[in-house]
DNA sequence: AGACAGAGTTAGTCTTGCCTAACTTATTCC
DNA sequence: GGAATAAGTTAGGCAAGACTAACTCTGTCT
């Protein structure tokens, strides 16, 4: 039995904060204060009070020096504003003929503006599409996010074909430059060489080779054949 | 010659406040505090402050006791803040199949999250449109504004044609009912008779006649012939 | 001219969300 | 086991933007 309690609707700060906790957590299965400090480009103290008021407001769980946890509210307000993330990237990119670098900073900003209306209406107007223009899948409008397991590039052996899922998407930069090598979901890439202590990657993207550091491999998680 | 200065990123509701005391001074010449509080549903006392700040940062100009005006600064924050949202609704019903009793609180808070870029785009993605969906005129990029003289339907006497122009867009329930009866920009309209007094005022709409209140008949403004 | 209504302002308070500086706790390392 | 270090928290401030209650103008009406 589900109580039905209005969500009285949260700030942006609120909803982001709520975001990267999520993130954090699904990595490292919790998440602290000073990477979600990190993350948003604010300061620790900052995060303490916020976590002190997300809290009282019961979408966290908060173990003095230990870190948080979503409760099952702020698990279904951060999914809400994930959807509504990917959605509107997604929008963009293929209603609007947006470049794959800049949809992400323009969904920061909508993606608390927009009512559930207008996500549907955008969701419906493209397909409703199950991945955004990352690679990212777009959790379902009742809440339910289906993430597969991938391998980062970096850990894939040499010899191995691989498929790209889903590249990282806060640096625009770093998208012109995998477009630019070709290195985007759906492509298929093999791992000829890796040279040892972290070294360069040689792939074969199509016909060409390119070399790539450890680093930016890492950002491009593959399913392997 | 003109100063190219970077206006630093004004807040949602330093926006709000432009454009309402760009649409009151329109109208009365000057906007007063009382209008302004009415028009953003906010306490007198709440505008007092508000003006305060807008005047410290060369927005407007106030003379106490005695109403703002805006300032060239002012004036073009505030139609910027209206393009875009004039263009998010013209978007919304033209490329989404929005309702158009239903844009006009979508856009109230797109306008304020919403790139350059992406209201170029939108208004490129449907031709440049020159008016929303309730028939307001949309500013330019560079800023002007093309405001037509109309004439309230109220007005019109008897016998005479006129082309609806424009519409009240900030009630949902009334532009459903001006959809029900058929009044939306570009119709023709007959008025066949006005009772005195502000009395009813009975018009031909296509084939079918029809009666409205003289409340209803100030907010459609209308061209002759 | 004086009174009064209405418009506008001031004072004081609250919440949100941010900051820096200083402190406390947990962990790790010798 | 105790010191060093990293992580996290508290204290104290600030700005924006809202509120209520109390006060002050301004303009009008007699
Ligand atoms: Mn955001
Ligand atoms: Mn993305
Ligand atoms: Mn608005
Ligand atoms: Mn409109």
């Amino acid at each position: 039995m589900t109580s039905i309690r209005a969500l009285p609707t949260l700030t942006a700060p609120v909803e982001d904060y709520l975001k990267v906790i999520f993130e954090l957590e699904a990595g490292d299965g919790v998440a602290g204060t000073n990477e979600i400090a990190a993350e948003l480009g604010v300061a620790p103290a900052s995060v303490s009070g916020m976590v002190r008021r997300l809290a009282e407001h019961g979408l966290i769980t908060h173990e003095r020096y230990r870190g948080v946890h979503l409760t099952k509210a702020g698990r279904r307000a951060a999914l809400r504003t994930i959807r509504r993330h990917r959605v509107i990237e997604a929008y963009l990119t293929r209603a609007l003929g947006y470049p794959w670098d800049l949809v992400h900073d323009e969904a920061e900003r909508l993606e608390h503006a927009a009512s559930d209306e207008l996500i549907d209406r955008m969701a419906a107007a493209i397909g409703e599409p199950t991945t955004d223009p990352h690679g990212a899948p777009i959790p379902t409008r009742e809440g339910t996010l289906d993430e597969p397991e991938l391998l980062p590039l970096a850990a894939v052996e040499v010899g191995v074909r691989v498929r790209v899922q889903r590249v990282g998407d806060r640096d625009a930069e770093q998208l012109r430059y995998l477009a630019e090598l070709g290195i985007t979901p759906g492509r298929q890439i093999e791992v000829l060489s890796r040279a040892p202590f972290e070294g360069p990657i040689s792939l074969r993207i199509g016909r060409v080779t390119k070399t790539i550091g450890p680093g930016l491999a890492k950002q491009i998680l593959v399913a392997v054949r």
